[in-house]
DNA sequence: TTTGTAAAACGAAAGATTTCGTATTTACTC
DNA sequence: GAGTAAATACGAAATCTTTCGTTTTACAAA
């Protein structure tokens, strides 16, 4: 017997528009689709099935107000971060999260800046911790 | 004219491929297979699909020994982590690594010895750059 | 050379994701 | 209540990904 597997992570597409509506805290289809950059032409339907899958999916609940569905996450977007973090580390990073902040800090591209931020960010959490 | 998008990013089973091909630095579709575990069921002809897709995506390149291809990446596995990351950092933190980070340190499952292993780091970094 | 075995080539089935069209329902207005 | 505008429900087309079967080719051993 094959276990359907799910996989608690976002499609592309899911992704998109659950990023609206983290944004927005909560909203119809037509709400989400006016998030959206202009030049991505969707039919409304389109957009009404992505979020009947979501919901099918429990990423979001939905409540009525009048005759519309209103949307809401039932995953933060911190959550769905560690979940991302954590799915990349383990398939790219031998799962190893230190071995992906060597390669994001050994990035050319990183300001030295962002390096700051991200060291203040591990001390903080150091201190805490022995604090 | 819509532009054919060319995502640069690997689907699932063209990563579970290239993960081998990493470690074994370069291989036959032979060699690969046989790397996957026990479990994957994968018929012989279907790794070959694989490898030859990800040869047409430029992904690998073949050369002849004998009556079999050698398959070898063209992309480390360094360049393919820091796309990962990129993408992932555009897609999730608003393309602020620094808030990919904190996420990450964030993660109550992050031990003392990796947070450590991340300070030092970010250390030797900052120091390389501004020394 | 013939023959046997493994690999390659190719197309296409199977499965998952994305997009949309049609029909129906809902609430509002008169 | 009838008309209307907008939303929902649902199925299915279109597309992308994954898997595999069949046929052809290449090499090796007798």
């Amino acid at each position: 017997m094959r276990q359907k597997k799910k996989s608690e992570l976002l499609t592309e597409v899911e992704l998109e528009f659950m990023t609206e509506l983290w944004d927005l805290g909560e909203g119809t289809v037509r709400d989400v689709l006016d998030q959206l950059p202009e030049e991505r032409n969707l039919a409304y339907t389109s957009g009404a099935t992505i979020l009947r899958i979501l919901e099918q999916k429990e990423f979001v609940t939905s409540r009525k107000d009048g005759k519309r569905h209103v949307f809401k996450p039932t995953l933060g977007k911190d959550a769905y971060q560690t979940r991302s973090l954590k799915d990349l580390s383990m398939k790219l990073f031998d799962d190893t999260p230190a071995s992906l902040v060597a390669r994001l800090v050994n990035d050319d591209a990183l300001t030295e800046e962002a390096l700051g931020q991200i060291r203040a960010l591990v001390d903080r959490r150091l201190k805490n911790d022995s604090g």
